[in-house]
DNA sequence: CTGAAAGCGCTTACAG
DNA sequence: CTGAAAGCGCTTACAG
């Protein structure tokens, strides 16, 4: 590989305005700039990142730790920061928090303190007392997507108005009789975000003067078969819900997919509304409260690089995420009884 | 950041030894390294990338390569190359190429040339002349997933014996009109993958002796809304088929759901095979030919970890990735007319 | 605006 | 088995 000394001998300088010159760093007279830059154009040099990082300290690379690599809202979002990133130069290092306890205490004792990253995304993972504190000594920004937690940066959609708007959806359109998927309490990892989801139902129900059934509840685990059994239970009773709020949009098209099978029109005999802007979702006419998965990747993407490299209104940015009701075909008014 | 210094000074070493005791390169009397482990452990010293990288010319970091971060198959295989090299130690670090073409430029000539990585596992891309040539000159072990490349170490599975073995299966059910969904030519670059399944179907037909039917292929792009509408199109005609394999799990499915809404009961009227080992597929119930994507990653990262610091018999490992059948409730015995 | 030189924090021949 | 020292390839005060 071609090292910084070439170009300086190519361009006719020292090493040290070859690194000026191309970091944009420092002072370079623009004529010197473009001999540098055409030098090391013609060489093929790039420079070597363990030594500009041990030299200077920065690391252009950015730690993004998820929870899961193969679920579709994490590698949704993933792809989000990834793109963001790669448009500012950034590489990023991928850390896949293991179920494993002894892999994820090395992944914050180990992997994480290696000084590979100027700054952390970490994206919907409940962190212990002991992992918060490990994540804030190392001294680097970290910032958190589906937060909150009170000790990071945390960008959040809330959880509580999303699904408040999907129920009032529900409401508006008549239905009284409205059931909900949530997640079985094992679930309620990522900060809770389940247990808002209901909150939001269960406010927009008692603002409505609607009283809440219990047998109108079934929990599941996120995934479209989960779905699709909890609809199965909802269904079964006599005095079946005539709408649905799932938590997700793959247990809301689970949900169509056993009302389908039971002989149940969509929207005519039960409207079907979920969570999350699935790609999925269009195919299925699904209406949902999308929460612009892959935007919310690019903001903290860019929330991680204001806080290295930005100016000081960095705090200036709403910690806000933002969703909008999307309405498709799964949805309609509640039939005439 | 604790340095290695105050490790040695801790355990009364030079720091030579306390490299050489962490390392485990070298010789170290075993009370020597216990005494630096301690020190080390009650310090919470972690070796800091970049200084290692530099002095020793190693990384342990993975570039991992993939066309698509947010599509279940390259999540699921970058799941397994994860899993497996954090195993080992390694870091990995992600380079999602763009379909910007000046990203993708910068991608093979900035970012992978970096010194970041060890090597470099590439999934599923096709790579131009020049990129081949840009990965080469590289001179770090590059290990593709979904080859053939000439120029590449490649795991693959087989892909002609795969739809041939999803074809074949179909036939030894007594069906005649069989239908293929495939890729449409634009969505040939991953290594002609439609197009060897394609290759596949045509050779078992032949062998069985049946005609190819001209009307009973379709292209469509992979996912379930695409395998949706060119089964529909598929079942409009009069004669309609009475199986239909897909080069696709996603597309399959979308070939089931076309199916019900049609009326057709499903295998009882028309039986359907994918490939691939969706995670959707036990929910559907879907019989299709498993290729294991998660193996697949796992795979590769130890191919490039023997590489990296394995024995001379490298070479051995095959690089046929393993294929099955998986028979679930899709497929049945052909209608009898 | 530019260069000489120290230094980033390790690793590894080399010598003992 | 262990240590002193050079060196990995850059960046950056410092001086001019």
């Amino acid at each position: 590989m071609v090292g910084i000394d070439e170009v300086a001998r190519r361009a006719g300088v020292s090493t040290a305005t070859v690194s000026r010159a191309l970091s944009g760093r420092g002072q370079v007279s623009a004529a010197t700039r473009a001999r540098v830059e055409d030098a090391a154009a013609a060489l093929g040099y790039v420079v070597s990142a363990s030594a500009s990082s041990l030299a200077s300290g920065r690391t252009r690379n950015i730690g993004v730790v998820v929870p899961y690599l193969d679920r579709w809202f994490f590698s949704t979002v993933l792809a989000g920061v990834a793109a963001a990133l790669a448009r500012h130069g950034y590489d990023i290092t991928l850390y896949a928090v293991s179920e494993d306890p002894a892999a994820r205490t090395q992944l914050f004792r180990t992997f994480l303190r290696r000084q590979r990253v100027d700054g952390i995304i970490a994206i919907s993972i409940e962190l212990g007392e002991h992992e918060s504190d490990e994540l804030a000594r190392l001294g680097i920004p970290v910032i958190g997507i589906g937060g909150p937690n009170a000790r990071l940066t945390s960008l959040a959609v809330d959880d509580v108005a999303v699904a408040r708007l999907a129920t009032e959806h529900l409401i508006g359109l008549g239905h009284r009789a409205i059931a909900h998927i949530g997640a079985s309490p094992e679930f309620d990892l990522d900060f809770h975000i389940p247990t808002h989801r209901r909150q939001g139902f269960e406010l927009a129900l008692a603002e409505a003067g609607i009283p809440m059934r219990p047998d109108l509840w079934e929990p599941a685990d996120f995934t479209i078969e989960g779905g699709f059994a909890a609809a199965q239970r909802l269904l079964d009773g006599s005095e079946h819900p005539t709408a649905i709020f799932a938590a997700s949009d793959e247990m809301a098209i689970g949900a169509v997919l056993a009302a389908r099978e039971r002989g149940l029109r969509v929207p005519e005999d039960l409207s079907v509304i979920g969570i999350d802007g699935h790609e999925l979702g269009s195919f299925f006419r699904l209406t949902t409260v999308d929460q612009f998965p892959k935007a919310q990747g690019e903001r903290a993407a860019e929330a991680i690089l204001t806080a290295l490299e930005g100016s000081e209104d960095a705090a200036a940015t709403t910690p806000d995420l933002p969703f909008e009701l999307v309405q498709r075909g799964t949805t309609a008014p509640a039939p005439s009884r």
